[in-house]
DNA sequence: TGCAAAATAGAACGATCGTTCGTTTTTATT
DNA sequence: AATAAAAACGAACGATCGTTCTATTTTGCA
């Protein structure tokens, strides 16, 4: 939990939130999400460091201090932002995967439901690779909110590598940490290549590259793609 | 060559070039150059977007109008910066690799001296990764300068690869455009996980990748690492 | 050495930023 | 319906931004 620097005027009902003497607070959340929603589509597009409050106000069709009350200060807002995105990813991209079996089945889910998330972002834009970017070396606890979330998913899938050489679909000499990396490379290359340079083949190129991977890491029998079409089915029959 | 919608108190010597009658003009030139020098390592640092005239009139001991003069706009100091950096990159990485035969030597020269480059970026930064992520979907005179650049060089690194196919090199199904994507990738993950995430063995599994596209792409006999230290000598003996 | 041009300085502009503060409206409960 | 807390507003602040303008200094050639 992160202490709040600045109380929003007079301590606010968080403080007794277990004893139920206090007060009620729905709209403010409900609006507060509101915000974040807004936040979340303006800081894909032009970055944590673009999110201004008042382009923010004028999109919710709120005063600047209005908006500003809900977070008590800038940082708090981004941070707000990062959870926000961190919450969709989790939930776009690393619980659905969960239902596959472990192995190689769950690394094709996770990678496959990555690259359906980064495709949409083609448009949009992605706050994790954005905001490397920004803060770089830009130490604070923006910085180390989206480092930790990173870290959380790119776990998810090293951990997720890993199990598939404990269940035996990798090779021996897989080294889990120089796949997980190499995989992480092609999303990278695919927003670059396609959001930037507008390359139109990015997209099979990076499917292409993680097949280019299991061949090279996966035992023969189990690396082979997906029959179906639908890239969350277990393929292994 | 781009016009200057902004004259600099009236029309400068540049416009009567050819012509000897104008006056020297030295200083101009020699201070533009310490200029463009600090604004490189200030965009290196915080990003192309966060080059502000004030803090590069702060570090060269100038005053503000003195910087702005050289440049028009800050858009154009924006693209001197962006020019300087891709003659470095020129410099530092295309021309010296060009020593190296044709072929597979000249693409893991390539390799090798961008990786060198990166290595020494990773506490500054670098100009092609942040950029492309500031000027994503931010039309304008920036993005096409920036994306210029960027294509040129990844142009000459696919012309690298496709001339290995055509000396043998490489398998007679190798996808050199694939090929030169898993290359970029490797170098983006290298950025992302070692200067951001702080990831100590990145610059391992980076040279470590390009290992495993050699072997999945080149022709057995000739993707052996080089068998020196020195990564620019050429290993086929 | 004088003189025009080039280079730099200095002050000010409008705009936008995050933030603060006092006030007013809305909300939820008694 | 009354009431107090919560939520939202509106105006203003100091700072910084890119840019413009005018004045001053410096430069390089006659």
């Amino acid at each position: 939990m992160i202490t709040s620097k600045f109380p929003l005027k007079a301590v606010p009902g968080k403080g007794r939130s277990a004893s139920g003497a206090g007060r009620a607070m729905q709209k403010g959340q409900q609006t507060k999400q509101t915000i974040v929603d807004a936040a979340l589509g303006l800081a894909a597009q032009i970055g944590l460091e673009g999110l201004s409050i008042g382009a923010l106000a004028e999109v919710t069709q709120m005063s600047k201090s209005g908006v500003f009350a809900h977070f008590g200060s800038r940082e708090e807002l981004q941070i707000s932002v990062i959870r926000e995105y961190y919450a969709r990813f989790s939930e776009e991209v690393f619980f659905p995967a969960m239902d596959e079996a472990r192995g190689l089945p769950r690394v094709r889910a996770l990678f496959a439901n990555w690259m359906k998330r980064v495709a949409i972002e083609l448009q949009s834009g992605c706050i994790f690779i954005s905001g490397a970017v920004e803060f770089d070396d830009r130490p604070g606890p923006v910085r180390e909110a989206l480092a930790s979330s990173v870290k959380t998913w790119l776990a998810a899938m090293y951990r997720a590598v890993v199990q598939a050489k404990e269940e035996g679909h990798l090779l021996a000499d897989a080294d889990e940490e120089q796949m997980a990396f190499e995989i992480h490379g092609l999303i990278l290359a695919l927003h670059y290549e396609a959001r930037f340079l507008k390359h139109p083949r990015s997209i099979k190129h990076a499917n292409q590259g993680f097949e280019n991977i299991l061949a090279r890491y996966g035992k023969a029998n189990a690396c082979v793609p997906a029959a179906s079409t639908k890239s969350n089915q277990n393929f292994k029959e």
